[in-house]
DNA sequence: GCAGCCCTGACAGGACTGTGTCAGAGATAA
DNA sequence: TTATCTCTGACACAGTCCTGTCAGGGCTGC
């Protein structure tokens, strides 16, 4: 009921060193025999075929996975990339009528303290 | 109010070949001058600071943040990468007491058909 | 008008990715 | 027991990413 590596392979169409290299990412894990060896059951089996029809539709890499998977296990860095993203209404027209010439150093001081304040947390 | 590019470059510690960089990401997008100069705002300014901040603190690189991007403006892209995270509960555990050893040829057929109606969407 | 900016486009090199392949050692099964 | 699998770890090589640097040509401001 469990395929071992190269059958994994040939019927899913990865090479068994690229699925090495998916499970070393973290994508499909597999489990283990006794010995060790790599055990494919149906489940993995379907992962790895959607993961290829996710790779192609989408043009999409391995490592873009990978990094997918990173943001919904380590949840702080994904409300951090949120938060970014959201700092500011991304539009650049946010561009005052250039009158006002020396007040430059005001908001450099501000945006400097900001800045310290952020790294600071 | 607005600086070029090698003046934000000083004040924000990144290099102004690097600005053209992260510009080029669709990351930070500053204003243009009527000569095609790049005009750096406050607001820009600021998410230069809190990007670098954000690569520092978590160990991020600038392309996964290109990806983030890409991620938040292709929402069938971000759907499509959450439907195959949640295809099935990703606990490799779920492996069956290995009897009925000839069932193998039902669910590889089962599994092959359901490939081909992914991709045939 | 001229020194000093800025633009785009290109090449270059170091680092990292993706993928294959091989070697040495253990497991499996006829 | 012997052929055939599997494991891990390593090297290798093309390709891409990151970053600097340079060239040719426009702006800008004194």
């Amino acid at each position: 009921m469990a395929l071992t590596i190269n059958e994994a392979a040939t019927t899913t169409g990865w090479s068994p060193r690229m699925l090495r290299y998916v499970e070393q990412l973290g994508l499909v894990e597999p489990a283990r025999s006794s010995a060790g060896y790599r055990l494919y059951g149906p489940a993995q089996l379907q992962r790895l075929r959607s993961l290829r029809a996710l790779l192609e539709t989408h043009g999409v890499e391995l490592g873009d996975v990978g990094f997918a998977l990173r943001l919904r296990r380590e949840s702080e860095l994904a409300s951090a990339l949120d938060g970014w993203f959201d700092e500011i209404p991304t539009a650049p027209e946010a561009l005052e009528p250039p009158d006002l010439p020396a007040a430059d150093e005001r908001w450099l001081a501000f945006e400097q303290d900001k800045h310290q304040h952020l790294l600071n947390l």
